[in-house]
DNA sequence: TCTCGAGTTGTGTCT
DNA sequence: CAGACACAACTCGAG
């Protein structure tokens, strides 16, 4: 019995290394490719960077509503028996995808997923280190090496793989169709220059630019890259790997066979350590409970911030008066993109370096701007920053003055 | 249970 | 200009 599928695009918007879409073309008559206008990830607070690179492939249909109402809705249109997507591990995805499942379920649709977005199964992880996330990088490191090496990404669809598939890409076009920023309420005049355009082939495109550098990449080391370099000083694939245009497995395999018989840098400084940073804080954001907040985070220090609202705003809105973290700010907010030295800075300017403001404050304002926002991410490096988890020499103060100088003598960078 | 070394990416001063 | 060191609100985890 052929299906007729649906595969849900949430993260994961690639065709490389896409286990569950390969799952999808499995004994499928009709395939649909469906991304869902969630309200609650997708509205008008959203910054406008985040959704320039949301730029979506025109076969897709975009539906607009509630996953739990479009989705019942769907399967009974289109006659669907089975849903195919890939495992996220953020706390809302999971009982989002809990009721997807349940409705499938009533509706008489297999569901299956896949591990595909880190590099190893977050849940493997815990396991491995009897039920908790390791709290520091080395314990971590070693977990992983346990576990070896990351599975190895898989090539995309090909053409034979669509042979008895139809996609029924011109139904309901108009209805499903990818909206624009205008239609979706957004005030498109205030968009600058695109310097990230989202997508696939663009993510693949940076990659192979950046590893034909094979010295720099064998030479990357994390601290000793620029934060206010007038051209990023690293890769900027991060955008493309927040959303899954580039698979992590792909990007890790990439790197070894850059290595491979040359010497080169090695985690946590390494581009590879820079890919085992995100499984770090991913797996803390599964293992412990309430890891986007300071009150009833068990791995949180208890931290008495001041409420400023001005300071607050101040810090957003770039006028500080401190020229190093205004122009940080400035570009945040115009090019969606900082660099992770220059994030250190203005995060431990508004917590525990200067303002006294809860991380917690911090975290909203990146994850509405930064086109790379990755919710384990954000919130785990916020307490980082401000000292609350993993990291705790408090008295590692990064001057709003002097360290942008290190890089920057001649302050092109706030000019 | 306790101790102790180590911790991706600080600053300012002294030698 | 490089390297050592003080700073003196810390915490994790290996042994």
């Amino acid at each position: 019995m052929a299906h007729t599928c649906i595969h849900w695009f949430r993260k994961g918007l690639r065709l490389h290394d896409n286990p569950a879409l390969m799952s999808a073309l499995k004994d499928c008559k009709e395939l649909y490719p469906v991304f869902v206008l969630d309200p609650f990830l997708y509205n008008n607070t959203t910054g406008l960077n985040r959704w320039s690179l949301k730029k979506l492939n025109s076969r897709l249909f975009v539906v607009r509503g509630k996953p739990e109402d479009v989705f019942p809705k769907l399967f009974e249109k289109w006659t669907v028996t089975k849903l195919t997507y890939e495992y996220d591990t953020e706390p809302y995805s999971l009982s989002r995808d809990q009721n997807v499942t349940q409705l499938a379920k009533e509706n008489g649709v297999e569901v299956i997923y896949k591990v595909s977005h880190t590099l190893f199964d977050i849940n493997r992880i815990i396991e491995e280190n009897n039920g908790k996330p390791p709290l520091t990088y080395n314990r971590m490191q070693s977990i992983v090496s346990s576990l070896g090496p990351p599975k190895k990404p898989i090539p995309a669809p090909t053409t034979d793989d669509m042979n008895d598939v139809s996609c029924p890409s011109s139904k309901d076009e108009e209805k499903y169709g990818i909206p624009t920023l205008d239609e979706l309420g957004h005030d498109i005049s205030s968009l600058t220059e695109e310097l990230f355009p989202g997508g696939e082939e663009e993510a693949l495109r940076r990659l192979d630019e950046h590893m034909k550098r094979s010295q720099w990449v064998c030479n990357f080391e994390k601290p000793q890259t620029s934060p206010n370099s007038l051209m990023p000083s690293t890769t900027v694939l991060s955008p493309y790997v927040t959303f899954g245009c580039l698979s992590a497995r792909t990007f890790w395999w990439r790197l070894t066979e850059v290595y491979r018989g040359k010497k080169h840098s090695a985690p946590p400084v390494s581009l590879h350590g820079q890919l085992l940073w995100r499984e770090f804080f991913y797996t803390a954001s599964v293992g412990i409970p309430n890891f986007n907040q300071m009150k009833d985070n068990p791995v949180c220090t208890q931290v008495d911030w001041d409420t400023n609202p001005e300071f607050l705003a101040a810090w957003r809105e770039a006028r500080t008066g401190f020229p190093f973290i205004d122009a940080i700010m400035t570009q945040l907010r115009s090019e969606g993109w900082i660099h992770h030295l220059a994030r250190h800075a203005v995060a431990c300017f508004l917590t525990r370096g200067d303002l006294w403001i809860n991380w917690v404050e911090g975290q909203k304002v990146f994850e509405d701007l930064l086109l790379d926002g990755d919710w384990a991410l954000n919130a785990g490096n916020w307490q980082w920053l401000s000292a609350s988890a993993f990291f705790h020499q408090f008295f590692r103060v990064y001057s709003p003055v002097a360290f942008g100088k290190k890089t920057d003598k001649n302050g092109d960078y706030i000019k």
